[in-house]
RNA sequence: GGUCCCAUCGUCUAGCGGUUUAGGAUACCGGCCUCUCACGCCGGAGACACGGGUUCGAAUCCCGUUGGGACUACCA
């Protein structure tokens, strides 16, 4: 069989957002999942909006999110020279010709067909002047005026187009650019993709394209149009709808993986499955699972299965994407800070890495900030008593494991006849300064003995310092 | 306006003519668990857009209506 060659061609006029790195994903599991090759191009021929942050920004997202590429980034404003070959082919074979109409014989060309209720088609009229080539001419495609073209898609099946709506499209711009339609041919043709898999959004551009791929005889390759993301209200995805780019929950506190895993269910399904690794992804991914309607993007449930993998990934994966927030509240991380066992300890409370870095930050500081309320409630002198018990009888205890603190508080408790509930709180807010946090257990557990005992030093020097 | 695509709980979806009182997930509501907050567990409410066919039988096939989306550039 054919290898499988697919590619992801974003435009550098902003940020990656979620619905290309959707298509990203798609055309990358597809390719992987088939021990294809993917290929990255980047389609700069708008100079005008092109910028290279942009390259950068996408290149970065692209990493971030684990999607690797086995060919590119190739740049279409550093193939000029291959275009060029093709417009001359398709000239020499009668299928393009040179046109000397301005843009503003075009617009009220346009506006004269609407108003007549008409198609705002190119009238052609240098279709058949044989003009040559001259200064300001742009280069149209000769596009049949009858019969009709089909798009075999895998996604969509058989949908048919009739060529009198189509109409002869320009290839070459008056600068000598090249736009759209005819360079991603080109470019699919000597990259020899033989899958394309795009936004729904491109299933009108296929019939012209199609077109360019007979008048060049090479090849057509298989088209999967899949159905697009919409906001909220059902419309085309766009910063109206709120943080859209990838980097944004990169930033939020988002795993990868985990957006990966949201992306392939907004439109792919298995089953009844809603849980997948990435690497399962690429083993279950195929393109026949993919559903035919649009998606709305949905960020509740993008949350909640960000929060099944920060719960369920290893402790180990989730500390190298939790650093960086760590950094951002200031703490200083020490390699013996046991970040593992910390993370054991928040995962379960967390759907965002930040939540768990704010979450962590009691860890890992040197003096505890308490909040007000929360010594109000709970350091009052009448836990003086237990709370200094505790600290005697933590000094001498050998190992801090969950079994061994049980008991400890189990003694306390029979001692002196207060109820768990009444100690667990204060000790809660002596060690973290907060009403919320892990399990009392966890948390003298993993801050270690010298941390508890000063802690809980403070406490009492606090409470004994109010009365 | 024209062309094309789409239509199952609010949202993502399973379903590919009978096994369905339409399943799961999420969000929502109630309960249980409990050292706080979570997690977890149990339960509840919630959908086949509408109208015609085809068929012994339709969420599933066909047609129409309605609704939504995309495209209609010297953007990609």
């Amino acid at each position: 069989m054919e290898k499988i060659i697919t590619r992801f061609p974003p435009s550098p006029t902003g940020y990656l957002h979620v619905g290309g790195a959707r298509t990203a994903l798609f055309n990358w599991l597809y390719a992987r999942h088939m021990n294809g090759k993917f290929i990255l191009r980047i389609e700069d021929t708008d100079v005008v909006r092109s910028t290279q942050n942009s390259v950068d920004a996408i290149l970065n997202s692209l990493e971030w999110l684990g999607i690797n590429w086995d060919e590119g980034p190739y740049f279409q404003t550093r193939r000029f020279h291959i275009y060029e070959d093709y417009i001359q082919k398709l000239i020499n074979s009668g299928h393009a010709y040179y046109c000397t109409c301005l843009p503003e014989e075009l617009d009220i060309m346009r506006k004269k067909a609407a108003a007549a209720g008409e198609k705002p088609k190119y009238d052609g009229t240098c279709r058949n002047k044989g003009l040559a080539r001259t200064d300001n001419a742009v280069v149209r495609f000769k596009a049949p005026l009858s019969g009709i073209t089909i798009v075999n898609d895998i996604i969509k099946g058989k949908v048919v187009f009739q060529n009198n709506e189509l109409d002869d499209f320009i290839i070459q711009r008056s600068n000598g650019t090249y736009t759209y339609n005819f360079v991603v041919v080109v470019d699919d043709i000597s990259m020899k993709i033989n899958t394309i898999i795009r936004g729904d959004d491109h299933l009108n551009n296929t019939p012209r394209q199609i077109l360019l791929y007979q008048a060049l005889e090479s090849e057509i390759p298989s088209f999967a149009h899949v159905p697009m993301v919409l906001g909220k209200d059902k419309t085309r995805l766009s910063k109206r709808h709120g943080a859209m780019s990838v980097t944004a929950y990169k930033d939020m506190g988002y795993l990868p993986d985990a957006l990966l895993n949201y992306l392939v269910r907004l439109g792919w399904s298995y089953g009844d499955q809603e849980f997948f690794q990435t690497d399962e992804l690429i083993e279950k991914f195929t393109l026949e699972n993919i559903g035919r309607s649009p998606g709305i993007f949905d960020q509740e449930k993008l949350l909640s299965i960000n929060a099944e993998h920060i719960k369920r990934d290893p402790p180990a994966r989730i500390a190298k994407h939790l650093l960086p927030f760590l950094k951002e509240q200031r703490c200083t991380v020490e390699e013996d800070s046991h970040l593992e066992s910390v993370i054991r300890t928040l995962n379960k409370r967390s759907k965002t890495l930040k939540e768990m870095a704010e979450g962590a930050l009691f860890y890992f500081t040197e003096t505890v900030s308490y909040d007000e309320k929360a010594v109000k409630k709970f350091l009052k002198p009448s836990v003086l008593k237990p709370l200094k018990l505790l600290l005697d009888r933590l000094q001498i205890l050998e190992t801090f494991n969950e079994k061994n603190l049980e008991k400890v508080f189990e003694n306390l408790i029979k001692d002196t006849e207060i109820k768990f509930g009444k100690i667990a709180q204060p000790v809660r807010v002596a060690l973290t300064g907060k009403t919320v946090s892990p399990g009392i257990f966890e948390i003298i557990e993993v801050l270690g003995k010298k941390k508890v005992v000063s802690r809980l030093k403070k406490a009492i020097e606090l409470i004994a310092n109010k009365t």
